[in-house]
DNA sequence: GTCGCAATATGTCGGAGTAAATCAGGAGAT
DNA sequence: ATCTCCTGATTTACTCCGACATATTGCGAC
């Protein structure tokens, strides 16, 4: 196989924290400020990449630890830890004598942010993104619904914060699609569904990972923002029939965007 | 390359998934390792229900590698490989020098099958399950609706066998359960929509579980054959108004049996 | 054709050495 | 004298290594 060297690995580990976090946007603190990503780490993201990409295809056999672990210039241990990771995300499973194989896509684990994260590093599926679009077009209506019904002073705080910040950056900044995030992301958690919370993770990296597409074309189609303040007055009112009408047409709004965009980058 | 070995894969795999011991021996050590499953695999399940359980809580830091491992009675390798497991569950995080975490609960992927099994394991969260319920009121209505406009001939052919299956063997049989999940997969899958495809697994895992908590009770509430028929022809029918409508009453009825099972097995 | 043996690749083990992050101590500034 | 900041030392996870155990497959013998 022609493999690029380990330093693209290496090299891959200390630019990687670099090009996710940028030193002017501070993050909480209570998440992962792990600057550099381990090597088993970086590894599992080369693979889960390759994977992703195609570049393995379901039912493909990997090359034998002790040849591809050599192969790469690391260790059988690092390998391996970095097969666990990707086998606990469904993509691979290991057996004796059998080897280890890529699995169907039915059983890889789309919905972790860090496999939705390895898809989008390299071009997009649109067809992916669609059915990405669908399925926010189902839970983010329904979310803001029971949000317009449980929501608490505290939730319509945060989401009036979210929606000024959004108004400050506008969505070419990265502050301002963490803002647009922190928007959403209130919603679902003003629902008091832990489940919808987490699907909040996944949502938010689709949300994300299509919106810093978008911004590829470098054109801005429409202002997001009344959208977004249409939404909130309808929860903050407890309207739950406008605001699920509301979130509906934000969401349309936002695949027909995306998708002018990816058409105009693909074609 | 060696191409007619995969369905091999695929069938040792969904083995390996659903429960691999009929014999409920020695529930205690949860370690028991069989034939298909590795030590580190079974040590992640021992640690992941550990965690789900609240034994090990958010921000909880566990004992060095070298004593856990030692006191675990395995090699600091086996337990590495388990703890990568749970760290790309999102379930904990490890730093030099400040070891391993159990990370927030926000950051447990409880999506994922695995995470969704082990949470189950033990006395299941009245509230978690809940909340698992109306996301399936959100996700399934909206699928039905999808599926009666997308279905396919085969899809619907799909569905019938698993009705038929259903009606054969009832919820008290594993047979009887696993066409249940059959049916609603092929509902999620007959949407044409890949995320979807991607949610049943873990909506169908979380079914699976409640379902045999369920028949704990030793009592069948109701005849859950009509419910389904309904919804059946309704989406056969390309009825989607009525489909989402039948799937709607469906995971009502099945929250409000598990309910009540749960309600009176707690007190 | 069935049974059993052997080859092979994954799985498990324990130890040594490296890198990194935290805590403590000390030097300097206020 | 107290506070801040820097520096080092210690602790811990991370990585590597080489050997052995185990399970699965496939071939050969009966």
């Amino acid at each position: 196989m022609h493999q690029e060297d380990l330093q693209d690995v290496t090299e891959a580990v200390t630019e990687t924290q670099s090009e996710r976090q940028p030193k002017g946007s501070d993050e909480r603190k209570t998440m992962t400020r792990g600057p550099g990503r381990r090597l088993h780490g970086a590894l599992a993201h080369k693979l889960g990449t390759a994977i992703l990409s195609g570049q393995y295809a379901p039912g493909d056999v990997l090359p034998g630890e002790v040849a591809f672990a050599e192969e790469l210039k690391v260790s059988r241990s690092a390998y391996r830890e970095a097969i666990q990771v990707l086998a606990a995300k469904g993509l691979v499973a290991s057996r004796p004598k059998a080897g280890t194989r890529v699995l169907p896509r039915e059983r890889w684990n789309l919905l972790d942010p860090e496999v939705l994260a390895w898809a989008f590093a390299g071009e997009p599926d649109v067809a992916f993104v669609r059915d990405l679009f669908e399925l926010r077009s189902i839970i983010e209506p329904a979310a803001a619904r029971l949000a317009a019904h449980r929501r608490t002073k505290d939730d319509v705080r945060v989401m009036r914060e979210a929606l000024a910040a959004m108004r400050r950056h506008t969505l070419t900044t990265d502050a301002g699609r963490a803002a647009d995030r922190d928007f959403h992301d209130a919603i679902l958690r003003a629902t008091g569904n832990h489940a919808m919370v987490v699907l909040s993770a996944s949502i938010g990296a689709a949300v994300h990972w299509t919106t810093q597409f978008k911004q590829r074309t470098r054109e801005l189609p429409r202002n997001p923002i009344p959208d977004h303040a249409r939404v909130l007055e309808a929860i903050a009112s407890g309207d739950a029939d406008a605001a699920a009408e509301a979130m509906g047409v934000l969401v349309d709004l936002a695949l027909e965007d995306t998708r002018s965009s990816m058409e105009r980058s693909g074609d």
